[in-house]
RNA sequence: GCCGACAUAGCUCAGUUGGCUAGAGCAGCUGAUUUGUAAUCAGCAGGCCCGGGGUUCAAAUCCUCGUGUCGGCACCA
């Protein structure tokens, strides 16, 4: 193992650097920890850019870091790249990193750093972003890179490397500038560390809820039915009635009333909420008689006109209206992904109407409701503050009041939580919970958003103690997200085998002849008496292949019925991660059914 | 929306530089078999090769415009 930096006060400093200021420190060896993957990724980014400076000779490079899934280099050619290309590539980097080229460091000025890169428009950007009045340069053979560093010393140190992925980004990350191409790397110290991240990543495949989705006939998506619109299939059905019954009954015990607005309204409520100005590119609209429609992206106007319905006392909120709210929005067609990012989904929406003096213990009482529901599921999540977006309607005193109220919430109870600086709804700002899908992806699932704004702009109000008319607070919150986002996330983290409790199947019954069918069918109907749903295997099939069968559909138990069973009334039941066999009474089969399926209350 | 890739039976996939009647496994149907814990055997059926338009003697294959999917970017539950 060879050194390649040293650690100096806390940061990672190169060789070439350390020897030329005179520094020393800890140093870092070529291994797998954090500091020397940081070195190696970032050094094997530049030998791809060498690697496609060769191959494409008019590249032009932007900016290539190391990012959380391994590194990436943004470039622009005027040669058009594929996937194809990749191959390529890593072939023209292994025989430069066989060269054992040394990388080499040197300080000019700014503007001497202009001339040398005078032909490459992304590196004029970047030096302009660069506050300093000097700039290093790495070199590498007759490859040179603007850059802060660190690398490695040699570039024969960079051997166990893949190339990803290769796809478009916007220069700065914003949509209004020119494309890039960008591909992204990985790269390991160790050809093991390499084959165990891509095994990972192989491993993470086999989870993606759209293959398992497919294969265990939860939902499908059709061309003619168009992209982004969900068809739910019965076993995903019953997947999802579950999950919706459970969380009635959690609603229902915290003072949560169901209500149900209608699917679309006039656009002139759209205007009065600010959904129109500042929503209304996702949105779909239809006339009626001359008169335009706006169908809902969201629940609150609806439960706004439930609060209108009747007068409210001080003494009746905070006041809390549940819906399971089909919302309609208009995604990207390149957003679209799975269950994941939909065009028409099923939000487990609510809005408490409550005093100011309330606002706290509300939002309080929302994140418990959520961590109740998270750890259930034993998901890691992690909770964000988002801050005023551009696009966005009140006053910045409101704004500022309502945000720091979210943090003084989260603060006073000790909750940990990031910000999303202008990450916030257009109508307030938000507590987002994010979640995380097989491969690292993470995803918001829950919301908690503060609102003074739709209530003022709808003039809400409740009476009080002085018969005053006092405008109530809004807090708009989901737990889950959505069904949708949220079953392909559970889909993900349990690899389909779903516990009990949500699984779209129970048992399954496996009758070894004919004969037994019939008794299978009533121990069939005792499971429905207990709220579980069974299938019978009774296929002309072998026994073996019906197991196989059963087995394959991920259900958490078989039983398998034959004379031996009829006759001693007991089940001999399939395990279905360890595959081990056992007998137990019926009896005692039909209780731990029902226990595994009543344990878990929100 | 942007960059790149892809679309063949219900599913997973073959199909050579454009050239015979587009194939296989699984699933489905029919029959035989009635099975004691991960695939019994045989037969049958199943295709506007994503959709329009074009090039060509000839297109699943080449071009073009759509639609959908995938990997990212941007945008978001």
């Amino acid at each position: 193992m060879s050194e390649i930096a040293i650690k100096y006060e806390d940061k990672i400093v190169d060789l070439q650097t350390a020897k030329e200021l005179g520094l020393s420190g800890e140093p870092i060896e070529l291994d797998n920890s954090p500091e020397a993957l940081e070195v190696l990724r970032h050094s094997t980014a530049h030998l791809m850019a060498q690697a496609i400076k060769s191959l494409y000779s008019d590249a032009e490079f932007y900016v290539g870091p190391v990012v959380k899934e391994g590194f990436y280099y943004d470039f622009k050619t005027s040669a058009e790249i594929g996937e194809a290309d990749l191959k390529k590539i890593e072939k023209q980097m292994l025989s430069f990193a066989k060269k054992k080229y040394p990388i080499e460091r040197y300080v000019i000025s700014k503007d001497e750093a202009r001339e040398k890169f005078k032909n490459d428009h992304l590196k004029q950007a970047v030096l302009d972003m660069i506050p300093d009045e000097d700039v290093s340069i790495y070199k590498q053979g007759d490859f040179e890179d603007l850059c802060r560093g660190p690398h490695l010393p040699n570039i024969g140190l960079i051997r166990y490397f893949k190339l990803t992925k290769i796809s478009g980004a916007y220069l700065g990350g914003d949509s209004k500038n020119e494309m890039l191409t960008r591909i992204y790397g990985i790269a390991f110290a160790t050809k093991e560390a390499l084959k165990e991240h891509m095994d990972m990543l192989r491993e993470a495949e086999k989870r993606d809820h759209r293959k398992l989705g497919n294969e265990m006939k939860l939902f499908t998506f059709r061309e003619e039915v168009g992209a982004g619109f969900p068809i739910w299939l019965p076993a995903g059905g019953r997947l999802r009635a579950r999950l919706e019954s459970l969380l009635f009954k959690a609603h229902r015990k915290r003072g949560y009333e169901p209500v149900r607005g209608p699917e679309m309204l006039r656009s002139d409520l759209w205007m009065t909420s600010g959904h129109y100005q500042n929503y209304g590119e996702n949105m779909y609209f239809t006339k009626i008689d001359d008169i335009e429609f706006g169908v809902k992206p969201m629940n609150c106007v609806g439960h706004i006109k439930v609060y209108e319905d009747e007068l409210h006392s001080y003494r009746d909120l905070p006041i809390k209206y549940f819906e399971y709210g089909v919302v309609h929005r208009h995604e990207m067609t390149g957003a679209l992904h799975g269950l994941f990012r939909v065009r028409e989904f099923t939000q487990d929406d609510a809005h408490i109407f409550c005093r100011a003096d309330q606002i706290e213990e509300q939002i309080i009482e929302v994140i418990d409701f959520v961590d109740k529901i998270m750890s259930t599921f034993e998901f890691d999540y992690k909770m964000m503050i988002s801050t005023r977006p551009d696009k966005a309607v009140g006053s910045d005193e409101v704004w500022e009041i309502s945000t720091q109220a979210l943090k003084n919430a989260m603060d006073k109870h000790n909750l940990p939580y990031e910000i999303d600086e202008g990450g916030g709804a257009f109508y307030g700002p938000k507590i987002d919970i994010k979640i995380t899908d097989a491969i690292g992806r993470e995803w918001q699932c829950g919301t908690v958003q503060l609102d003074f704004n739709l209530p003022e702009r709808f003039k809400l109000e409740y009476n009080g103690e002085n018969n005053d008319k006092i405008q109530p607070v809004m807090i708009h919150r989901a737990i889950l997200g959505s069904f949708e986002r949220f079953i392909g996330i559970l889909t993900e983290h349990y690899a389909g085998e779903f516990p009990m409790f949500i699984a779209p199947t129970q048992v399954a019954i496996v009758p070894v002849a004919e004969t037994h069918k019939e008794y299978a069918k009533l121990l069939s109907d005792k499971l429905i008496d207990i709220n579980a749903d069974s299938e019978i295997y009774a296929k002309n099939d072998s026994l073996n292949k019906r197991i196989r069968t059963a087995e394959k559909t991920r259900v958490p138990m078989i039983v398998v019925i034959g004379d031996e069973e009829i006759e001693n009334k007991t089940v001999a039941v399939r395990d279905r991660r360890t595959r081990e066999q056992y007998s137990m009474s019926e009896d005692e089969f039909l209780k731990l059914i029902q226990t595994k399926i009543n344990e878990v209350n929100f």
